[in-house]
DNA sequence: TGTAAAAGTGAGTAATCGCTCACAAATGTA
DNA sequence: TACATTTGTGAGCGATTACTCACTTTTACA
C-alpha cells in the first residue's frame, strides 16, 4: 500500500463519513487528499471500488471485535461483553462506525446476515442462564446494542458509565 | 396543496428514502411522478426545499406520536407507551422514517434536542417508581427505543410480540 | 365573460459528475 | 546502466446535475 494511496482511503473515510457517498465527489476526495484525481481510478477502478476498499478494513475491524466476544465460553461474561462493545469503541473509530451506520440505510447495503453468528451465540448463553425467551432475549440486546452505538456515535452523552451500569444490573451483571 | 404537489411530494419520499437524498436527481423525481421537472422548483424553490416540505409533514407526524405519551400521568403506562413506539409505526409511515433515521447521519441535520421532552418526561416517570438512576433509564430507555425502530424499519423481524414481551418483563409491565 | 394570478411546461444553461487516456516520473531488477 | 513495471499526472470526455425562464394552460373571482 502506497503513502498515496493509503491518504486516499484516510481522506475518502472522513469524506464519505461527514458528508455522504454520494454527496461526496471524487475530485473533492483528490483535492483534499493531495492528489491527482486519475491516481483514484488507477488504485480503486472507480468511485464504488473507492468505497468497497474502505468497508473491506472496516469489516476487519468488526470481525476482531465480534470473534472476542464470539469465543467467550461464560454465558454472563459473554454477554456483559456484548453489550459493552458500544461503549468500548475507540474515537479513532467513530468515521468507520459512522460511515458503516449511514450506509445501513442505502438500499442493498445492508446485510443483516453479519450479525447472525453473534446472535446465536447470544441465544445460546441465555439459553444457559434459563431465560424464558432465548431467542427474542438475543434479538432485545442486539436492538439495545445499536441504539446504543448510534446514540454514542451521533452525540456522547454525558452519563455513559450510568449508562452502563443501569444497563448492565438489567442483566444482573 | 395541489394534487400535482402532493405527487411530487409522495414520489420525492419515496425515492430519497429508498437511494438516499444526494443520490435522487430531479429530474427522476419529476419523471417518477408523472411532471415536468420546472415544476418541482416552482412549487418547493430548490431541491433542498422538497426535502424541508418533505421532513415537515415528517415532523408533525411525529409529534402527535410524542405528544400521546407525554401527556400520560400515570408512571408505569408512560414507560409502556414509550417502548412500544417502535412497534406501532404503521406500514405506510416506514418511509418517512426510513428517510429520516438515513438523514441523521448526514452533517447538521440530526437535531437530538427533539427526544428532550420525551427524555425529561422519562426521567420523571422513573423517578416516580423510585429506580435508582432516573436519568440514565430515561437514556437507557430512549438507545432502546431508537434500535428497535432501526431494526423494524430495516428487517422486520418475525418474533416482534415476543420481544416486545421480554421487554416489556424487564420493567414490570 | 374578462382578466389577473397561479399552475404547469420543456428547452436551455453553466457547472460538475465519474471516468479515460496519453504521457511523465519513480521504482525495481538484471 | 538499461529497461520493464508501477505509480502518478492533468487535460479532456460525454453525461448528468440543479436550476432558469419564456411561454402556455388552468383556475379563481369580480
Amino acid at each position: 500500500m502506497t503513502e498515496k494511496q493509503e491518504k486516499i482511503l484516510s481522506t475518502a473515510l472522513k469524506l464519505f463519513a461527514e458528508e455522504g457517498f454520494a454527496a461526496t465527489s471524487t475530485s473533492k476526495v483528490a483535492k483534499m487528499a493531495g492528489v491527482s484525481e486519475g491516481l483514484i481510478f488507477r488504485h480503486f477502478k472507480n468511485k464504488d471500488g473507492l468505497l468497497q476498499a474502505i468497508l473491506q478494513q472496516a469489516e476487519e475491524s468488526a470481525k476482531i471485535l465480534m470473534s472476542d466476544i464470539i469465543l467467550t465460553a461464560e454465558p454472563k461474561e459473554l454477554i456483559r461483553k456484548a453489550l459493552e462493545l458500544p461503549f468500548i469503541i475507540a474515537p479513532q473509530e467513530y468515521e468507520m462506525w459512522r460511515l458503516t451506520y449511514a450506509l445501513k440505510w442505502q438500499t442493498n447495503q445492508y446485510e443483516s446476515s453479519k450479525l447472525d453468528p453473534l446472535k446465536l451465540v447470544l441465544k445460546s448463553a441465555f439459553e444457559k442462564l434459563n431465560y424464558a425467551d432465548p431467542a427474542a432475549e438475543a434479538e432485545l440486546l442486539l436492538m439495545f446494542i445499536d441504539g446504543a452505538a448510534t446514540a454514542l456515535l451521533l452525540h456522547e452523552p454525558n452519563n455513559k458509565t450510568e449508562i452502563l451500569n443501569t444497563l448492565k444490573s438489567k442483566y444482573q451483571l
